[in-house]
DNA sequence: AAGTGGTCTAGACCACTTG
DNA sequence: AAGTGGTCTAGACCACTTG
C-alpha cells in the first residue's frame, strides 16, 4: 500500500490547521462529510480523525462534533525533542527570533554545570521560539566550545541549537531539573506575560561521549506550556 | 450500550496475562481466533488487540502474529515515589495531616480522569505533606472505588496513599502532567506560601490491570520543590 | 426530528513472514 | 500455499445533543 488514505486525511487537517483555515475551537466536518470529501468510508475518516484526537490535536464529543483542541502545548517528560517539531507536529506555526549570540566568558555558575574554568570562553545563545506567533519558548543556552566549535557559525532561524547539536555532538547523557518560577521583568517583557503568571523552567545539561556539551535554561508560560509523560510498569 | 464488546476483550487479554496465563513473549490468538472465540467481527477483536498495543501491553508484527510484550525496564525521569520515603532519604523529619477523608460524587472533570460515569461515587482524600514542620506537597486525590474498595478505612498517618495503592492495585501505567500554576488563596494559606510564589503542579493519573486507579492532583511551593531526572542514550 | 460521534458487522484485498 | 496483521468498504444500530 503505497500510502495509506486515513494517513492523508490526517496529514490534510493538520495542514488546515497549521494554515490557520481551522483555528483552535473550529468545528471539524463531520465524519460523514469527510467520508464525503475524500471519497472513503466513514470508518476510514474517522480513523483520522481517532488518531489525531489521540495525539491532543482534535477533541470529539458525542452529539455534538470534532473539534481544533486548544493550544496547551505539552513537551514529553522523558524524551528530548526539538522544539520547532513539537510545534509543527501540533499543526501550529513555528517561528523564532535570535536575541544573541556570540562568545563571552563563563560566570561561576554556568563554569561549573559545564566543568570548565570560571572566565574560560563559551559561546552563548538566546533564542525566543514561538508557536503560532506567541513566545512558548525563552532559551538561554551555553555552549563548551571545544565541543562545538562551530556553534556561532550556525544559522538558528533555520536550525535549532538541538538539532545542530545532535548533528555535532550526538547526545550519550541529559540531567533536568524542573521548577515553577515568577519570571523576571524581561523574562515577562520577552514572554509577553501578564502579571502573575508562573513559569515553568527547565534546566537542562546535556553530555557527549567527550564531556558537556552544553547548558540550558528554557522558560516557558505556565498558561501555555506543560510536560506530559507516559510510563508503563 | 452497556458495555462495549472490544473492552471485554481487553479485559479478558489483562485478566489472562494478569494471572500468568500468558507469559512475555507468549503468542496471543490470531485475530480470527479471537473474533471466532468472542463471536464478534475481526475488526472488534482486533481493536481490542490495537488499543492493547497503544499501552505497551502487546506487540504485533505483519505476518506473524500478536505477542505479549516484554517488561519495560525504564529508568526514567519520573520514577513515582512515595513522597514520605523522599523526605526521610534527606534525612528530614516527614509529617502529614489530613484535612479530607470522604466519599463524594464525582465532578465531570474527575469522572473523565477515573473513566466512570459522571455523578457517580469517588473516594476523596486530601493531605499536607510537611519537610521539617514545612509544607511541601498538597495532594488532592480521587480515587476509583472499585479497584480499591477500601481506601476510606485506611489510616493516612501512618500509611501514604501511595504506599497503600501499590499493595491493593499494583501500577501498571502512569500519566503525568506538570504545569507552573499560581496557588489560590486556600492553597497558598495550606503552603503558607507568601505572594508571587509559583507551584509546581503534576496531575498524575494512574491504572492497574483492571483499570484507572486514581487521579491526582499534587501541588507544590515552587521555590521549595523540584523534579529531576537523569536520561542516558 | 435531525445530526453528531460510538460501536459493530461481514465481508474484501493487500503486504509480510514462514514452511 | 497458508496464515498473519494492515487497510478499507458500505452498510447498521446506538447514545447523546440541539433545535
Amino acid at each position: 500500500m503505497a500510502r495509506a488514505k486515513f494517513s492523508e486525511i490526517k496529514q490534510h487537517i493538520l495542514n488546515a490547521i497549521e494554515d490557520g483555515s481551522w483555528a483552535s475551537g473550529s468545528k471539524l466536518p463531520s465524519e460523514n462529510q469527510l467520508a464525503e470529501e475524500f471519497c472513503c468510508s466513514r470508518m476510514t475518516a474517522r480513523r483520522a480523525v481517532t488518531e489525531l484526537t489521540e495525539q491532543g490535536v482534535l477533541e470529539r464529543s458525542q452529539g455534538l462534533g470534532t473539534f481544533v483542541a486548544g493550544v496547551n502545548a505539552q513537551s514529553s517528560m522523558l524524551v528530548i525533542r526539538n522544539i520547532a517539531d513539537e510545534i509543527r507536529e501540533r499543526g501550529h506555526e513555528y517561528s523564532v527570533r535570535q536575541i544573541v549570540l556570540r562568545k563571552e566568558p563563563a560566570l561561576p555558575e554556568v563554569a561549573a554545570a559545564l566543568e570548565i574554568e570560571t572566565g574560560s570562553e563559551v559561546y552563548y545563545s538566546m533564542l525566543i521560539h514561538f508557536e503560532q506567533q506567541k513566545p512558548l519558548q525563552l532559551e538561554y543556552r551555553y555552549i563548551n566550545p571545544k565541543i562545538a566549535p562551530n556553534y556561532l557559525q550556525q544559522d538558528f532561524l533555520t536550525i535549532t541549537p538541538h538539532e545542530y547539536l545532535s548533528q555535532a555532538a550526538p547526545l550519550t547523557e541529559a540531567h533536568h531539573k524542573v521548577q515553577a518560577i515568577i519570571a523576571n521583568d524581561v523574562q515577562k517583557q520577552q514572554l509577553k506575560l501578564e502579571d502573575q503568571t508562573a513559569c515553568l523552567q527547565i534546566l537542562r545539561r546535556t553530555w557527549s561521549r567527550k564531556g558537556v556539551v552544553s547548558f540550558a535554561r528554557l522558560v516557558h508560560p505556565g498558561n501555555r506550556f506543560h510536560l506530559g509523560g507516559h510510563l508503563t510498569f
